[in-house]
DNA sequence: ATTTAATATTGCAATATTACGATAATAATA
DNA sequence: TATTATTATCGTAATATTGCAATATTAAAT
């Protein structure tokens, strides 16, 4: 118990589902937002600008990181993270797509 | 520790974060996608569906209850649900809103 | 009124997530 | 090469989530 059945699910939908785990937190939200409003990215910056601790935002970068929405260039000793623009737009593509084939027949 | 610490971030923010955490579930991906296909909508009918205990089908039903998306009447001792299709379209915008204010400029 | 069928609730075990202190790794700089 | 600054990883505690058996609730049917 406590574990998600995934087997018993569609890739589709258990990819769905995966997604919007990313999207499940309020700091990763935080995080994809602050990043889009910067010219560059430095992780310091982060965890200035959100209040949680350097490994905890770590570790938030990497869950966003697991879907591909993050590609990181070393700047000398920073780290410049930005989303990935193709990458962005598939899953908007998907979530589009998921909400729009839901249609809605009864009651 | 353990708890997500929603006072650091805006309302918007948390907002965001709970709608996907109610699409961060293969099970609830699929009732949603269950339901969107019948013209009405049993419990029982999801249980054979999805493969998943009553009790933990009406649990993840509970889930979307709570943002809203879900609407229920009693036919007799059967339960319709259906989708709420004025909310379904605000958590559609809400996404596509995110998705489309994330403008990447970097690296 | 009993029985039956459908859904909800309770209680609990297993696992996942969130958060952070301590520490490691990496690379620029003195 | 030591120091410093930045990010990653490890270990661990607290809480949340997932799933189900047992049981309760509800309302139709007998």
């Amino acid at each position: 118990m406590g574990v998600t059945k995934t087997h018993i699910f569609s890739s589709a939908q258990n990819e769905m589902a995966q997604i919007a785990k990313v999207l499940a937190h309020p700091a990763r939200i935080a995080i994809l937002e602050y990043i889009s409003k910067q010219e560059g990215c430095i992780c310091t910056d982060l965890v200035d600008e959100i209040g949680l601790a350097q490994p905890t935002i770590s570790q938030h970068l990497n869950e966003i990181k697991k879907i591909g929405l993050l590609k990181g260039s070393f700047e000398g000793k920073n780290l410049c993270y930005c989303i990935d623009e193709e990458r962005w737009q598939e899953l908007q593509n998907s979530f589009n797509a998921f909400f729009t084939n839901i249609n809605q027949n009864c009651c």
